[in-house]
DNA sequence: GAAACGATAACGACGCGTAAGTGTTA
DNA sequence: ATAACACTTACGCGTCGTTATCGTTT
């Protein structure tokens, strides 16, 4: 509760120092205030926005789209129904990929040589 | 079957022709051959090898793992349960990002304003 | 001469990590 | 004077997409 610089800020969060400074150059998240020597200065609201961008870069959102959203630019709901259709879209990719690795791992513990064919499908 | 110039390898293989001079800059894959004038040449024995980086590209391996794969620096089958391994990982995250969105939509449906700490946990 | 096609070079994207060099001090 | 801490600047990573400029021609 209060103002805190930028190291301590980051613990708060559990974000890195780095990224606050990414942030704050891409408008994102710009400290409340300055020090007299240019020090970040960050408050409770700052606190409060960091968490919600924190959340949404964890739903695999980009920095840009979280951007908007923050901004109200975009409908936090279109924005979730849109990252659940790519989220589910990867899914489908990963498990192929998975899929197809068990069947090639069986084929290289058979044969010494891979059967390249067992991943055509 | 014979010697293709570098767009119509492309298209054989479902890949860009600037992959190709990716991969060619890495190291990765080198045209069998050079016309007079520099043209890249490739033959069908690249087209074998350019098959087995788009699969496991499509396993997810970095370009630079496949390189060590295609060398024998790497164990294919080492290499396939590392990865495995990898994406077992990723897919625990997509599957609870998926979730977390699934319970955020059914909140924002309700209420008008977001409910944050959902995705507290 | 023009249409395709090829070559190289280089910037952009994405989200910071990681120095490097320098100033500040709650 | 030093230890922490902060600042800005900028390269690196991974995989190409996308111009831009210029030479070639199966």
């Amino acid at each position: 509760m209060g103002i805190y610089r930028i190291q301590e800020f980051a613990k708060l969060a559990g974000v890195t120092v780095r990224a606050l400074h990414h942030y704050d150059r891409l408008g994102l998240l710009k400290p409340s205030g300055r020090s007299r020597s240019g020090y970040r200065l960050y408050g409770d609201c700052d606190l409060v926005r960091l968490e919600q961008i924190v959340v949404l870069k964890l739903l695999g959102l980009p920095l840009k789209e979280i951007a908007r959203v923050l901004k109200r630019e975009s409908s936090l709901a279109d924005t979730l129904r849109r990252q659940q259709a790519v989220l589910a879209e990867k899914r489908k990719h990963l498990d192929a990929a998975i899929d197809a690795i068990g069947r090639a791992e069986r084929s290289v513990r058979s044969d010494r040589e891979p059967d390249w064919t067992l991943f055509t499908h």
